[in-house]
RNA sequence: UGGGGUGUCGCCAAGCGGUAAGGCACGGGACUUUGACUCCCGCAUUCGUAGGUUCGAAUCCUGCCACCCCAG
């Protein structure tokens, strides 16, 4: 088969091109470049990654290729997270990237240069039954990354590839070094994808325009400090809010924003009530199998994240006219409009959709 | 300008003659393909100020300054 692998300059990626050729594929890189603009470090870290790509492929003896999606991404993925920002809430731009572009503009690449699957290093199983395909965990529970996937659907499954979704970190990692391939040691990435490590609060002012006022305290209704903007905070957050010493002398966190009267409400001690809810609404609702799991109305027992790396929480969900009813058995902490809510059932992700709100 | 009280890191606050706890904030790191959370490390050669007593003071004494309270 002739396979396309989205190739990021990272361990990953760089061993899920080395198994498929030695599986006997015919395998070509390809680099994605989609933000054009470097760090304020003023590194271009796609510059060295994309040297990291020409290495890995010149050590395995595969052709590569370096494409810019930076347009798709611009208005399929950053337009939504400045949109999201600028409404008060707190998005997750990696998941639509997924979608939009790991998984639809590279997709469409991949099959334009004759390609009968394309692949990926995300650590994450498919499986396929009668039913059609189905996204499963990465088998290192310490890496799976079904989380940021659940936004595909049956035609992305149908044409990918994760070769290193069956194995653990360090296996990958010890493949990269048996083979001489330069990544092997290479600190994994963060940040959003793409864009990279960055101060955050500093990156957003740089698109979105800031709207000082009070902060006040969820208890007392006192105003106990300013904020630079409603968009730069999120529920749950403790840093930066520079009120410490006041009040009990606890930690604050940010409990609710209200972009009505511009006003950032914070409550002190970690276990304040109004961190904690059990119960969320979420919209946009997708499911890998593309049809719902239960029947409108019917509730379903399962397991949910509702944030990365979260461990499983039990839930009943149920579809309403609304969307997506969650009730957790635990009272969570910080659930965030904007974020996503991934379902599970066992080692199966079943799809998600975004939190709107919770009580 | 009569009386009383208080002045220790940005904030709160231990210390009561033996050579500056702790918490919050803040900075750095770890963790992490979102944002957060969490964890670890760092953070006053100096205690309003000027003198004095003492081997030795933030701790005792004196002057001055500032703030607070009660009287006016």
């Amino acid at each position: 088969m002739r396979i396309v692998v989205g190739m990021s300059g990272g361990v990953d990626s760089s061993v899920t091109a080395l198994l498929l050729h030695r599986a006997g594929h015919e395998v070509i890189g390809v680099f994605m470049n989609n933000w054009e603009e470097s760090g304020e470090d003023g590194v271009c870290t796609a510059e060295s990654d994309w040297a990291d790509v020409r290495a890995v492929c010149d050590a395995i003896g595969i052709p590569y290729y370096a494409v810019n999606f930076a347009q798709e991404y611009r208005e399929r993925v950053f337009a939504y997270f400045l949109e999201e920002y600028r409404a008060g809430r707190t998005p997750n731009p990696d998941v639509l990237c997924n979608r939009e572009i790991k998984f639809k503009a590279f997709l469409d690449f991949g099959l334009q240069l004759g390609a009968d699957r394309i692949a990926t290093g995300h650590f994450v199983r498919r499986a396929q039954d009668a039913e059609g395909f189905r996204l499963l965990r990465g088998l290192d529970p310490a890496k799976d990354q079904s989380y940021f996937l659940y936004m595909l659907g049956q035609r992305a499954l149908s044409y990918a590839e994760f070769p290193v979704g069956g194995m653990t970190k360090a296996e990958v990692r010890a493949i990269a070094r048996e083979a001489g391939l330069p990544t092997f040691a290479k600190r994994d990435s963060t940040g959003v994808c793409f864009i990279g490590e960055r101060d955050f609060k500093a990156f957003l002012q740089a698109y979105l325009p800031a709207q000082p006022g009070e902060m006040r305290d969820l208890r007392t209704g006192q105003a106990v400090g300013r904020h630079d903007g409603l968009m730069y905070y999120t529920l749950g957050q403790r840093r930066g809010l520079g009120i410490g010493g006041s009040g009990d002398g606890r930690r604050w966190f940010v409990v609710s924003k209200d972009l009505e009267q511009n006003l950032l409400w914070v409550a002190q001690g970690d276990d304040h009530p109004g961190l904690y809810t059990r119960e969320a609404l979420a919209g946009q609702v997708t499911w890998i199998a593309e049809r719902p799991p239960v029947s409108e109305g019917a509730e379903l027992a399962c397991t949910a994240k509702f944030r990365y790396r979260q461990e499983d929480q039990r839930v009943r969900a149920r579809l309403t006219a609304e969307g997506l009813h969650l009730a957790a058995e635990e009272l969570q902490r910080a659930v965030t409009p904007g974020q996503s809510v991934v379902l599970y059932q066992g080692e199966t992700c079943l799809g998600g959709g975004i939190v709107e709100r919770a009580w």
